[in-house]
DNA sequence: GAGGGGCCTTGACCTGGGACAAGCGTCCGG
DNA sequence: CCGGACGCTTGTCCCAGGTCAAGGCCCCTC
């Protein structure tokens, strides 16, 4: 019974060729022959336990991380000690890109729930890219992607109201989730109300009785971290300003 | 008196290699025989009057723009009408790299003044960064870095008080104009209190209420759009969360 | 230099969401 | 099966910042 169990040693062997994510992954897009040579790229994959960060600000920046499986979160934490969660990654989504400006990361990637990430080593990709023009475009579009989806945050940071926000949050959720074949309507929240509250700007209580209030209004069902949405558009009306 | 000005159609002739912006543009750390190689990259020059806008959401992306003399902001309207700023741009900063993801523009590029920009080609720069790695680790460097930058907005936007926000704003502006040789601690903001407001998350009236009551603690001398610091470090006290 | 239109400031009042506190559910380890 | 910890909900109160309104300043044009 209190046998320790051993530690996997050997790298799991990554493949983006055979991988089912390749389509939102960074091979999206590529030719077979071209996936081969990613695979080549791939270091291996890396096992992250519920609540081990990935990496932490100030670590030296060497690899991207691609999530397979699992739930991440990033955030930033200020000199005063407040804390800014950034995004959430889901499968196929990459972390780390903050880490190429600087050769340092600049924000912490903590896995919400028992994940495995692939690892990409950044000077082999920078490589392969110059090889692989296919490559350095899908990279291009990726970080500039992800420069949009931050202009998007700030937007809902710097003008919408609590309602507005959750809608958005839960939405955005749901939309990502559905592209890996995951149910439209139902949903599983990996993270905390504070967690939530953090990356929207709110405390996690407005969390909470944003909920609630959806709940009343029968736009969502609520049960801890269980979701069902019962009124998708009515959300949609929600954060397109419908609120007068 | 009312003859019409010519409009200019020459393209003024770029060339990064005698840019005095070089150290703070795409060309920063590269050798003088790349140098010449990327003078080549850059298509000319474009005049944007005050007010006129470089490029605006929907448009077909094509080129990268840095700016080489004046002030541009970036700004996403949502659906409803709604606005909000996502950053001010000076010379040497690069404008449009949002389109590279999906192809179009997905903010509006606005002039706060007369400005010029250098125009380059996104195709080629792709090409270029194929053959010049240097250029391409320049150019991942200055994307991660615009990530980085969106993140520090979200953690001022989720989690800083007004006093904070101004704060923070009005450090980041002077660190900024510092780089390119004006007075740290002298200013002239091209930007109205509703555009300051609308990249803090704050309505006009607090910026203009936050300005008037730095004045009275002795940090700044505020008299329009013309701004003295005068305590440094108070501000920096501020920002740091030091309102208890 | 008169008039007008932006832009900025300031005041008075209001409200959305924060702060604080109490209690509940659920899960986990012993 | 119990106890405790953690996360969630809900109530009450309060305040930072929003809203609305009234001038004031500055600059541009005629």
């Amino acid at each position: 019974m209190s046998v320790a169990t051993p530690i996997r040693l050997e790298p799991l062997r990554a493949a983006c060729s055979s991988c089912n994510l390749r389509e939102l992954c960074l091979p999206v897009g590529m030719a077979d022959d071209q996936l081969e040579q990613l695979d080549a790229l791939v270091a291996g994959r890396r096992k992250v336990a519920r609540g081990d960060t990935l990496f932490r600000t100030g670590d030296t920046f060497q690899s991207l991380f691609a999530v397979r499986t699992g739930f991440f979160k990033t955030c930033l934490s200020a000199a005063d000690g407040r804390d800014q969660v950034t995004g959430f990654q889901m499968s196929g989504e990459l972390l780390g890109l903050d880490g190429i400006g600087t050769e340092r990361h600049t924000c912490d990637a903590v896995a919400l729930e028992d994940s495995t990430v692939c690892v990409i080593p950044y000077p082999q990709l920078e490589d392969l890219s110059l090889q692989l023009p296919e490559l350095q475009r899908v990279f291009h579009k990726i970080m500039s992607r992800e420069i949009v989806r931050d202009h998007g945050v700030m937007l809902l940071l710097g003008s919408m109201r609590a309602e507005e926000r959750v809608a958005a949050f839960l939405l955005n959720l749901t939309r990502r989730l559905h592209l890996r074949g995951f149910s439209r309507s139902e949903l599983i929240l990996r993270m905390t109300r504070e967690e939530i509250g953090s990356y929207l700007g709110l405390k996690l209580e407005t969390v909470s009785r944003t909920f609630s209030r959806f709940q009343a209004e029968g736009l969502l069902e609520v049960k801890q971290r269980q979701i069902r949405i019962l009124d998708q558009d009515g959300l949609r009306r929600i954060v397109d300003g419908d609120h007068c």
